[in-house]
Formats: structure tokens, sequence, C-alpha cells
DNA sequence: TATGAATGAGTCTTCATTCAT
DNA sequence: CATGAATGAAGACTCATTCAT
């Protein structure tokens, strides 16, 4: 009786019940009520699928960490200028992934953030994705324009890699805070950042 | 008897406990109970300094961002490099300032920026002193080099701030996942992302 | 499964239990803990059922106060005398209605008018039952006595319904102080109060 | 060192601010701190003079009964006629007696009557003083006229005293509950309740 | 599988009372 | 005698979790 396609889609509608009652009012402020009620769901059902809050928390941030960890490198973006790329993601907050659920809710990247100094396991999904993200990013930037890459040279890469990070999480931060920033002015500091980046 | 100094001195307790346990657990996993046991006090008697919970929190998250926002023009750090001194600043996340509280804890960033999205006198609180942030950092880069500015010509001014919140808030999460990140390879990126800045 | 007359046996439960414990305690020396224990149930659980303690006591003051409006006219006493009825409301204390809560608890009645001065909800509650049940009287007095009214002439009612009421509030407050009172004596002092309204 | 008559003023000013904010809050609703500060002291020095809170509230009851036992047969109001006093009286709620305090506060007649309920120290007392007061009404019904009394035949003086004591008492809450009553209403009401006692 | 009522430990907060000064 | 800071035991209320149905 037991179905692993109905047990997958049920977790994947707690999941997703979950983001969004923790994009609105943070792990801590999303009541497990809630979610069962966002999810059209019992609170017991829950348990049925998850061992606890913390870990459809754990879940979540897995699941965030490997979106962005996808989308680092995905085909779809190889061919885009990388400052439009970061430009275009900074305004389009509200867009859903294909699973629609959000791509990398920028609140919950705080709340991430925050949970990491705390849950002890979310610190180490926490480091183990920001290397696996490092790498990605580092292949990309090694990888010849003619493969979508940018081609950089090898000396170069770990601190470019880094410089990226630097400006990409720093655009979450001001997304959190600033979401409607003035889009001429963002252009033009991420094109002067990016310049020397691929230069 | 009243005695304001000593108010004062209690106040000061309570805040270095709060902010030692919301670093540790958060605000919200941190109990009274807890802030009370870490100042060495009963619970009760924080409430004769304090009206609620989240007085303390606001509190916290004021005297946080007065710190930030007094650190950016400090005269002491006018006559340094911008990199260098961005670079100091990662690795002294334990320095404590001379009122012994932690100066600028990047968890506690992490939490501030999560809270704001949900306590609205946070969130305004923090865009307000984003507001005196942001003009300070451009006081500074448009003031001439001669007054420790930076004399960059005033067309530039808005994009080149912007680059530089970026660039600090991005350093601010690469500081609470990756503190002990190679100096070297930040040194190098540091100085790769502001002489463009100057230049 | 949401069962409705389940939830509405267990509001009778809470307000049973919460009834009994405010006589014997006053509202605020019973706690929500005794309030539960009362009623066999979890604390948390009265919160399924009611916002807040003051929304308790509200519930109970209204019911209260609605019994108190019902019974005024209630046929069953139209065709008694008044005196006996008075007469035998005060020796009935225990008696309880078919839905198993205290009749008009004489000590719950002091504690809503002292809550009254306090709780503006319970204030205005009050205030507007009493001109309920002062209406009710009025009517009552005017009305013919075939329609088992008193007949009394319009221009006497306002200040018979006065009397009476002075007389029947009299009465509450003896029979939370002196619930032993000489019947004797007092079927003769009503006799003798009532008299005069009649005539 | 011990001052027997600045013991005494303490206390007084100590009863007096206990007095006015029972009347505002109510017993419960009262703090000690609150008391202090309206009686201008610390709230430790309160415990010099009373062994606790009830201790205050017991002394209170006391007092007030004791003030409406005194005022029953005071010889100012022997002269007046019966429902004059009882108009005036209800029409003078803030009149203060010579010690300053307040005389008869119908809202403090609430909290004792719910109070005694509660607390048996209470209730005996008010037992007590119910009957003191039972035996000075009678004994002020049935003195002669030319004393001051009524001059009632001693057959009709318990139930005439009930019926006394039952509008005195109903009045009180129509006092707490409805004080700007129109005057002419209730003085024709009391003509007629108390023709009758006298006749 | 699913429900949602029920639990109870834990949270913030209040306040009568004590005690060092 | 007097202060008021300090205590700590409740109190109201919340919510993750369980379990009978």
């Amino acid at each position: 009786m037991a179905d692993p396609s109905r047990a997958q889609a049920q977790r994947k509608r707690i999941l997703d019940a979950a983001q969004t009652c923790f994009a609105e009012r943070g792990f801590h402020g999303a009541s497990m009520a809630k979610i069962a009620e966002t999810a059209q769901m019992s609170p017991g059902l829950i348990y049925r699928y998850f061992e606890s809050k913390s870990q459809i928390i754990r879940s979540i941030v897995e699941l965030q960490l490997e979106q962005i960890a996808d989308e680092i490198n995905h085909p779809k973006h190889s061919h885009q200028s990388l400052a439009e790329h970061m430009f275009d993601d900074f305004y389009t907050r509200r867009r859903r992934h294909e699973d629609d659920r959000l791509w990398m809710d920028p609140g919950l990247i705080m709340e991430i953030s925050a949970e990491a100094a705390r849950d002890p396991v979310i610190g180490v999904a926490l480091r183990r994705f920001d290397e696996t993200v490092q790498a990605r990013i580092e292949d990309w930037l090694r990888k010849p324009q003619t493969q979508g890459g940018l081609g950089i040279a090898e000396a170069d890469v770990p601190a470019k890699a880094l410089m990226l990070r630097l400006v990409i999480e720093g655009l979450k931060v001001r997304q959190t805070r600033q979401p409607d920033l003035d889009p001429a002015l963002l252009r033009r500091c991420l094109d002067q950042l990016v310049q020397p980046l691929l230069g």
C-alpha cells in the first residue's frame, strides 16, 4: 500500500507550504498549524512525512541550496551577460520555479544564514553547499567561453569567484531591504563591478 | 536613591547578556529566562529596565545599527586604505567595543535582516539606518582626499556607494559562513574590487 | 470531521467549570489551570474554544444576564404572585438550569457588578442588559392581568419598575451574605413590599 | 523610638491610598506598587505597617463596614426623613468623609461582597458586621420618635428592618450601574417604598 | 491514510514580598 | 524608619507533537 509517488507528492505539498510560511514569518514565526493549513492537510499528517519541524527546516534549506547551486551554471543563463543576469534576478523576486516554489527567496536566505549559526546540522549543510557552489562557480569561470563559461585564467579564478560571491550575496541583502532600488543605478553599479571580473 | 548610573549599568548588563544569547540562539531561540541567567539576575528584574522582550530586541538592533553607522566614517579609518579596512574588519569578529559589547556581530546582522521582514518597527529602523549609512558613505566618497574622503566625482558617487555596500554586505554574509577564509585570497579579491571603485 | 456539537459540548464544559471556579474564587482568583482541572481537560485545550480568559468571563456574564432577562417574564412565573416568586428564588440558590449551569449565582452577580467597573466591555454589556431587563419589567407591569401582567397604570410604571429592581437586587445581596435568612421573616417582608407595588 | 501616633498616621495613609486604588481597579487589579505610589511611599514600607495585601483588604473592609454601621443611626440623620436621606446619599457618591476617605464607595461595596465569598475572614467579618448593622437598624426603628427613632411596634421591627436593608442594598447596586438615574423618579420610588415602612 | 482534538512543557510577563543599604 | 532593587513563584497563553478515531 505504500505508494512512493504519493508520499513524494505529499512531501512536496508540505515543503511548498512550509516555504511559503517561512518566507512570510520566519522559521520560528511559522507554526506547524499554519503550515498544515497552507498545505491543506491536518497537522498530524505532516508527521507521517517529516519527523519534526526542524527536519522540515533542514529540507527547505537543502532544497534552496540545491536550487542555488543548480542555477549558478544553468545552461539558459550561460549565454546571458553576467551583470544582466544578476540584474534580472534582483527584480524578479516573485518568480516561481517550475515546481511552483519560490526560487531563492531573499527572506529565506537571511533566515537560513541566521539558522545556520544555531542548528549545527544546517550549519554543516550550508558549509557543504557553499563548497559545492564555490566549485561550480569556479568551473563556470574557468570553462572556455565556447562551452558557456567565462574562460578566465586559472590563477585568477579563486579571487574572482570570491568577488562574484560577495556581490551576489550583497545583492541578496539589498534585495531584502531595498527591493525598489533604482534599476538604472543598479545596472550601472553591476556593470562597473563585473567588468574587472571579466577583464 | 534612584541611581541613574546603576539603572544604566543594569540596562547594559541585560543588553550584553541578550546580545550574547541572541547571537548564540537567535531572537526567538533565546528565552528571557536564559537571558536573565546570563545576566545573572532574576527574570522579573529585567522588566524593571525593559518593557518587553521585543523592546530588548529593538534596543539591540538600534545599538548595532548605530555602531555600524558610527564606524563607517570613523576618523581612524579615513587614512587607511579602504580594502585594508574591510580586510581587517573581516578577521576581527570577536573584537569588543570599548563598552564591552560585540561590534557588529555577523550572526546578529543576519538575525536583524530576518527580523526586519517581520517586526515592522525593526523594519522601519533598519530602513532609516540604511539611509543614514547611505548618506555617510556618499559623503565619504565625495569628500576630497585632503579631508579624509575619496574625492570621487559627484556623478559616480551613487553607483560607487552602492558597489561599496554590496561588497560590505557580501562580506558580512561570508563572515558568518566562512570565517576562516584564506586571508591572502580575500586580500587579492578586495584589492581588485576596490581599485575600480577608486579609479 | 469537525463536529460542531462536540465543540458546543466542550464550550459548555469549559463554561460550567469556569462558572464553578469563578463563583468560588472570583474572576481573578480562579486560574486557567484550575478551570482546566475542573473541566477535566488540559489548559491548552481551553484556548481551542475561547480566545482568552476575559472572553470566558464575558461569555459567563452574557449567559448570566441572558438568563436573568429570560427569567423576568418567563410564562411559568407570570401566574405566580410576585412575592412568592421572589421568595422561592431566594431559597433555591443551588437550583440548576436545564443546561446544568447554575442559575443566577449570587456570588457571580457581585463579581459581575465589580468587574463592570473595570472591563469596559462588561460595563457596556451590563448596561445594555440593564436596559433590556428594565423594558421587560415595565412591559410586565403594564400588561393587563388577563395576559399575565400586572395591569399597572402607565404613569406608575417607571417608579414601580424601579422599586421592583431595588428589591430584587437587594435580595441578591442578602442572598450572598445571609442565605439562611428566616423564611417566615422574608415572606412577611416581601408581602409588605409588594403590596404597595400592586396597589 | 516607637511613635504610636506616627504609626497610626502611616497606616491611615496606606489605607487611604489602598481604598482609592481598590475603588478604581478592584482588590485584585490594584497592585501593591500602585498603592505605594498613591500613598507616596515605598512598597517595602507598607510591610512595616501591614503584614500582607490581604490584611490591607481586611482593614479596608472593616473600616467600610464600621462607617456604614456608624452612619445608620448617626444623629445628624435622625431628624431627616428616611427617604430624603437615602435619596441624598444616592447622588453624593464622591462625598468625602472628614478623614478624607470615600464613604461607602459603591464600587467597593461590590468588591467586598464578592470578596466575602472567597476570603473566609472577610466573610466572617461581613456577617458579623451585618449583624451589628441589623441590630442598629432595629434599635433605630423601635426607638421612639422623641429620641430620634421611628417608634415602630416591636412586632414589625424585624420585617421592616429587612425591608430597609433590601432597599438600601438595592440602591447601592443601582448606584454602581446607573449613577445618573433620574432624581425625580428615584424620589417618587423611594417615597412609595418608605411610606409603608413607616406606616 | 488522514483527521484534528488533546496534551503539556515551555514562553513571556506580573506582582506580592523581602532585604541590603 | 525608609528605600526601591531584587526575587521567584505563579499566571495566561502558545505550539510542537501525539493519538484515538
